[in-house]
DNA sequence: TCGCGTGTGTGCGAACGCGTACATAGGCTA
DNA sequence: TAGCCTATGTACGCGTTCGCACACACGCGA
């Protein structure tokens, strides 16, 4: 057997561990952008036309309510990819994604990843597991909201965009978009921020937060984050 | 062509619509089982042996904190099935999922579900199509447990109930596993239930609830009722 | 370097839900 | 029909979060 050398070198964990008969057939598709806070990935209700797998950028799947608000209900950073929907032959998206950290991240036609899966055993194994996880991590939020409060639940979202962000410990971030996501009020964030500052586990700087103490904040948040990133672990086995 | 009759008659709504032949290939597989409150379907990190299809029985989806309480991310009822894990690949199931509101239900084992999705593409948009109405239930519930307080969530887990229970106003409840499922205390639901009694709304007896005025309930519940039927509603499409 | 806009911090009272403890009452069994 | 188990109802103090209003202050651009 051959060993193919990976054509698309990606900061994108489940693109990177495909097969290279798979990142060989995806490689010609495959588009680089760059993302902006803000960015409207898709919108519920809208056509997929791509998949999108984020390397540096961290997206948000927002789940939209009657008053306009809307609450996260879960991350999408370089562990998945954006576009379950369309590949469980739902044309219409459930859910607004956004990027809510800037960053990069590649896109691939809906079309060419469906057929690259029907032709792959290893890439379809890899979707579906993601696709798992991304229920699981859903459902963990779910939970979450019920019981913890909103200083772990911090706590656990800095984690887990710490993880996604790459290799830096600087990122921004506003207290607004961190209220928003949490599903409470701004002045609640500002709290709890304050709270995690106190204890010298993060330094906020006007829309800029350092994560200083990564342990120390591993210990403050809930449960939710270790079982989360568990989850996301074993995708690679 | 020719019109086959089904084969069997079932009260699962996502089993009654598959294709006459799809239903022919599962029938003989397809077994019919009584279940009563609190069986357990499948536990957290458990294989997937058959996928169960409910006719009347109503089924939540768990998530178990590390405490050893649970939160309810979701119910399936006539409209879906559980294994949905199994249909993606992931060999142990993420949640706990047991009957919550007894009654019947169908369970085919997961090979030959898979082997018959592989041979008909109706059968795979409607198992597909319902695990996407699936996380978007969970994730309208994420929402949910951040923004509506428990006499909403309340009304509105009644009402997904009783859509489901069949024929009848009338089925089994007790305070106690409905506080489970919306992650609150008892005398949280006591409270909330009573509110909605005072109103004419519902009756309870001992553990057994009544619905009375159903279209006064559709008022108090939160959107979120509204929001994940319509999901399900269109499978159907 | 001086504004000024935007991001952050603070301060109320009110509402909600928590944990706990205990009181009531339906309905089954002996 | 007497008694008991269990489901439901009530009470109370506390902590969290809410909604709102407003004060501060960083840092960019003129």
């Amino acid at each position: 057997m051959t060993t193919i050398a990976p054509v698309v070198v990606t900061g994108n964990l489940l693109l990177s561990r495909l097969a290279p008969e798979d990142a060989a057939t995806l490689a010609p598709y495959t588009e680089k952008h760059a993302l902006a806070q803000g960015d409207v990935i898709v919108a519920a209700g809208d056509e997929f036309t791509h998949a999108w797998f984020p390397d540096t950028a961290v997206l948000s799947v927002i789940n939209k309510m009657s008053d306009g608000s809307g609450v996260e209900i879960g991350t999408i950073g370089n562990e998945g990819f954006v576009g379950i929907g369309a590949l469980l032959d739902t044309p219409a998206g459930l859910h607004l994604t956004i990027a809510q950290i800037p960053g990069m991240a590649h896109r691939i036609p809906v079309s060419v990843l469906i057929e690259a899966r029907a032709n792959s055993d290893t890439l379809r194994l890899a979707l579906n597991r993601y696709t798992c996880a991304f229920i699981g991590q859903v459902g963990q939020t779910a939970a979450c909201n019920a019981r913890h409060d909103i200083e772990q639940r911090c706590a656990r979202w800095l984690l887990m965009s710490h993880d996604r962000v790459g290799d830096t410990d600087t990122f921004p971030l506003k207290h607004e978009y961190l209220a928003i996501m949490l599903g409470v009020r701004r002045t609640g964030v500002t709290i709890a921020a304050g709270a995690l500052q106190a204890r010298g586990l993060i330094r906020y700087r006007r829309g800029i937060i350092r994560i200083v103490d990564r342990a120390g904040l591993e210990e403050r948040a809930c449960e939710c984050y270790q079982v989360v990133r568990d989850q996301f672990l074993t995708l690679g086995d």
